[in-house]
DNA sequence: AATGCAGTTCGATATTGTCGAACGTGATTT
DNA sequence: AAATCACGTTCGACAATATCGAACTGCATT
């Protein structure tokens, strides 16, 4: 690992989680020479990923890492391959629909078909949730090989909500859960009032890629079982898109 | 500015530019020896900026860069201060409305408001045009203080269309122009079929930090002149919001 | 008006990234 | 089916390069 973009890419995830950064925080936050992350800062700036905001002598990110974001969805296969399966699932169940990919150890939203009831919705997609508090995460989770171990072992599972599961232990079983349903589940575990369904879709090696689901207004209930195998089908649907072989692989990985 | 970082970037934008690469049409690109450009591409690998995928070896953009993205648009207080009354725009010109800020030769989208007429359009927030080639572009540059030569200095104006301005003297007459009006215009310059009308938009230093426009269908008849009043009248209101003085401020920047 | 703070620039040092060569693997061709 | 080719990847030595500390500048504060 290349010790100057490793650092380059820090700043950019500290920018990230707090919007506006002077340089002397982003310096301490990174264990760094002030003037070491002033040369850091100063590579960005020049290719506008980063911008110093006028007058008050603070950085924030720069419209060049939202052009990438955009060709990044372009192209997603997955991206396209889900689009109509999604919007038909939202139709059918009356739900936001979201499609995801796993970043470390989050989700990140590549896809929202809002709730088809005509209300203003605010788009998720480059939002991210923590694997471990959404049902997209622990779908496509409960089907990796080795890497689960990963997160399951990465000590803190942060709490979002007071129930937010944080017991690798409950996760685990969990996991063993969805692996024999096909479909994950997620009660007020990122936000509250709002839980989720979602199911993994796999590619053609039989790897989980991504995952689709629904939002579900804690409140609301949901018609019947339906939903659920609603979601399953739609997951088997994008996956055989992809290539995919069989739903759930036969042997996953390993 | 820092030798590595500027190559990882580099490496971002040309898989930016050409989606997916193998690790020697990267190091080709880029001048550099492949096991350089393995070192980098690694790095970024490692971060989720870029995944190769699985089965070929090629390499892509990653989820990483996605979620900087949504971030960026969130922090942007152009775009918040915009929203309302790009909205509003739409709705009284029965047009698209789209919001861009410059990157280096370019204008990025930071927002989209489809056409008011409930037909499904695409999203057009990420995507980028050469700033000679649309109006958002020239609406900026007529303002900027001394940047705008090194645009038309640079050299090349790329063609995008048969209609697009590729002459720097030509380009700096419409700059006059759009000093004079407050208003710019292109006509099937980037895209055939598809003219604008734009305003910039400025800030409290009395710099051009972005502008505001709309798209016409060549075709379509403006109702009037009253477009260019409307989108004029748009900028105005939302340089105002952004603490502006003036408009246009009285000494732009210089 | 003076002081302190933060951002920035500059130069010397040694760390660090770079390159060339060698290895392994997968695909293509004879 | 064997061999060759091409490609991605790994490794190690060198020197270029990023890093850090100190000094400078501008701004805000007292």
């Amino acid at each position: 690992m290349i010790q100057s973009i490793d650092r380059a890419i820090r700043v950019l995830t500290a920018l990230q989680g707090t919007r506006r950064m002077s340089l002397s925080e982003l310096a301490e936050r990174l264990d760094l020479a002030p003037s070491t992350a002033h040369g850091i800062v100063r590579s960005l700036v020049e290719h506008g990923m980063v911008v110093q905001e006028r007058g008050s002598s603070r950085y924030q990110l720069g419209p060049a890492v939202l052009r990438l974001g955009n060709v990044y969805l372009d192209t997603l296969e997955l991206r396209s391959r889900a689009i109509p399966w999604a919007e038909d699932l939202a139709r059918r169940t009356g739900l936001a629909v979201r499609t995801g990919v796993l970043l470390i150890d989050d989700v990140v939203i590549i896809h929202h078909e809002p709730r088809p009831d005509g209300s203003r919705q605010m788009p998720e997609v480059g939002i991210v949730i923590p694997v471990h508090a959404s049902a997209l995460g622990k779908a496509m989770l409960a089907f990796l090989p080795e890497d689960e171990k990963r997160v399951l072992t990465s000590g803190d599972l942060r709490s979002m909500t007071g129930e937010t599961t944080t017991s690798p232990e409950t996760l685990r079983d969990q996991l063993d859960q969805i692996r024999a349903t096909g479909v994950a589940v997620e009660k007020d575990e990122a936000v509250i009032g709002e839980s989720s369904l979602a199911s993994p879709v796999f590619d053609s090696y039989g790897e989980a890629v991504g995952a689709i689901g629904v939002v579900v207004p804690s409140g609301g209930d949901l018609k019947g079982h339906d939903v659920s195998d609603l979601v399953r089908e739609t997951a088997r649907a994008v996956s055989r898109e992809l290539g995919a072989a069989a739903w759930p692989p036969r042997r996953p990985g390993q």
